[in-house]
DNA sequence: CGGCCGGATGTT
DNA sequence: AACATCCGGCCG
């Protein structure tokens, strides 16, 4: 008998020496949300086969479904916007599927190879202060299918703007995130769905003021200013469910993107290559 | 800042 | 032959 019950036991050890680090992480985790609170997803469907993610810098959930997270968020402060300038962009290879996802559930490298469409982080490498927390954030599960020029002219100028709000106020809780809006969703593979538009939530604790950048996944350059109420409207995400009704119904002045570049791609829709499978 | 690609290399 | 990793160059 006590063959049996160590075995049992040192199952249990074992088991339990797994989960822990996840434990320790989710408490590590509630650093980046505003009062420890987690987006509140209010479409139930939303919520099947998700999976919260955490690291040093970002929480996120995960959507097995969508393959993409549904919210990446992160507590900016002016030290950590200083001690990220001071690190320079990890290489492009720095993009890897997530170990920690089930494998049936995670996206992968081979979906986004030759779509048209840019690996685009929710929570952007720009923010991260340690080259850790750089590591993590090119996790796939960080990751959206975006327009190119979306990616990297608007939305680019879109973080930038938010560093520097958080660097002058000290303090920010940014939530980003994608939209799947419309019944007729593109896709990777069949796989990875392509969101519609993209939002980044922005909420400064020290003004009481909140309010979300909205923009299509487009290469249209266009975005609007919306309030928490009005994101949650549109998204069925409450992205800061401890901020009070007052401060989520009023949609504070964003600054604009201060983009770094100009965009002249070409108009070639996203999503369809001129190359078939030229393989040799 | 955000990405992309191709080349050289080492491993299976 | 396929795939990962590191590197450098390119673009917007």
């Amino acid at each position: 008998m006590p063959r049996l019950s160590w075995s049992v036991a040192f199952l249990f050890v074992l088991l339990v020496s797994l989960v822990r680090p996840l434990h320790a992480a989710e408490t590590n985790c509630q650093s980046q949300l505003y009062l420890g609170a987690a987006p509140i997803l209010k479409n139930p469907k939303l919520a099947e086969q998700t999976s919260p993610v955490c690291f040093s810098e970002i929480a996120l959930l995960y959507s097995g479904i969508a393959r993409t997270p549904l919210w990446s968020a992160e507590h900016l402060t002016a030290g950590r916007i200083q001690r990220a300038r001071g690190l320079s962009r990890l290489h492009s290879d720095a993009f890897h599927e997530e170990p920690s996802l089930p494998a049936d559930l995670r996206s992968e490298l081979a979906d986004y190879r030759r779509s048209g469409f840019d690996r685009g982080h929710m929570a952007p490498n720009g923010d991260m202060s340690t080259i850790e927390a750089q590591e993590e954030s090119f996790s796939l599960a960080n990751m959206i299918p975006q327009e190119p020029c979306n990616n990297e002219v608007l939305w680019e100028g879109i973080e930038s703007a938010v560093r520097s709000l958080a660097l002058s106020e000290g303090d920010a809780y940014v939530v980003t995130g994608p939209a799947f809006l419309g019944a007729e969703l593109r896709s990777l593979k069949g796989r990875v769905l392509v969101p519609t538009h993209i939002f980044k939530a922005v909420y400064l604790p020290s003004r009481k003021l909140a309010g979300a950048y909205f923009a299509p996944n487009d290469g249209s350059q266009s975005w609007e200013p919306i309030s928490i109420s009005e994101l949650e409207s549109r998204i069925s995400v409450d992205v800061f469910p401890e901020a009070s009704a007052d401060v989520k119904r009023h949609a504070m002045d964003l600054p604009g993107p201060t983009p770094h570049f100009g965009c002249r791609l070409h108009t070639m829709e996203a999503g369809q290559q001129a190359s078939g499978p030229g393989r040799r």
